[in-house]
DNA sequence: ATGACGATTTACT
DNA sequence: GTAAATCGTCATA
């Protein structure tokens, strides 16, 4: 038996909703030989289109590197940035709106051993405890093993990474946190725009360079 | 061809 | 708290 997995029209709504909606369902990516990685998405940031001045879509900008964006709700959209680190969303509204949720951070459940081994490839100070595997966009990737090869994947259908319904884990709006979102380097409107949300006291939430409430 | 800049993370003072 | 790491992407020329 196999648990459901979240299908087209489940993501082919608003952004904000779909944000909120991924928040407690689990995102799982199986690696070429079979073995399942796993975590229950506890963070999210919702993009807007054309007019977010905050979304690699802003202006209608349509480049190869956010081309994904522009593809079917469901598809995911993986992209490198600072030279290092890769960030995946998942594809939301219709087609050719180019609307995103990026995928923030994550609560690990199977797999683990894996990723530490995955976080750990670089030399680092001390023991990775769990909550530093997948508290962060970058780290999320990293551990499970998202890199660009993954951009434009189809997540309804037999891919390599798919999201599951978690029943009984919709979270009410009262359960999470909603905050500006992270590392925009803009101000103003866009740049204060309370777009993210988190699971309210998971210690799997990123840090995002501030102190936590 | 060139230069400025990241939807970040980590280490160090 | 502050700064370094590190390179693909995109706008400009």
């Amino acid at each position: 038996m196999s648990a459901e997995r979240l299908g087209r029209r489940d993501y082919a709504v608003d952004s904000v909703r779909l944000a909120k909606r991924l928040i407690g369902q689990r995102l799982v990516r199986v690696l070429d030989d079979g073995t399942r990685l796993s975590g229950i998405i506890v963070e999210t940031e919702a993009y807007l289109g054309a007019e977010d001045r905050g979304a690699h879509s802003f202006g209608g900008r349509r480049t190869p590197r956010n081309e994904s964006m522009y593809s079917a709700p469901g598809t995911f959209y993986v992209y490198f940035t600072y030279g290092m680190h890769f960030c995946c969303n998942v594809v939301a509204g219709r087609e050719g709106e180019p609307v995103a949720v990026l995928l923030r951070a994550a609560e690990p459940e199977e797999g683990i051993e894996v990723m530490r081994r995955n976080r750990s490839a670089r030399p680092r100070k001390g023991a990775l405890r769990d909550s530093d595997l997948c508290s962060g966009p970058g780290k999320l990737c990293q551990a499970m093993g998202i890199d660009r090869g993954l951009d434009g994947s189809d997540l309804v259908g037999g891919g390599a990474v798919f999201i599951e319904r978690v029943r009984g884990r919709a979270h009410p709006d009262s359960a999470l946190m909603n905050t500006a979102r992270i590392g925009l380097g803009i101000d103003g409107e866009w740049g204060a725009a309370p777009l993210r949300w988190a699971l309210s006291g998971n210690r799997h939430v990123s840090r995002g360079g501030k102190t936590i409430v």
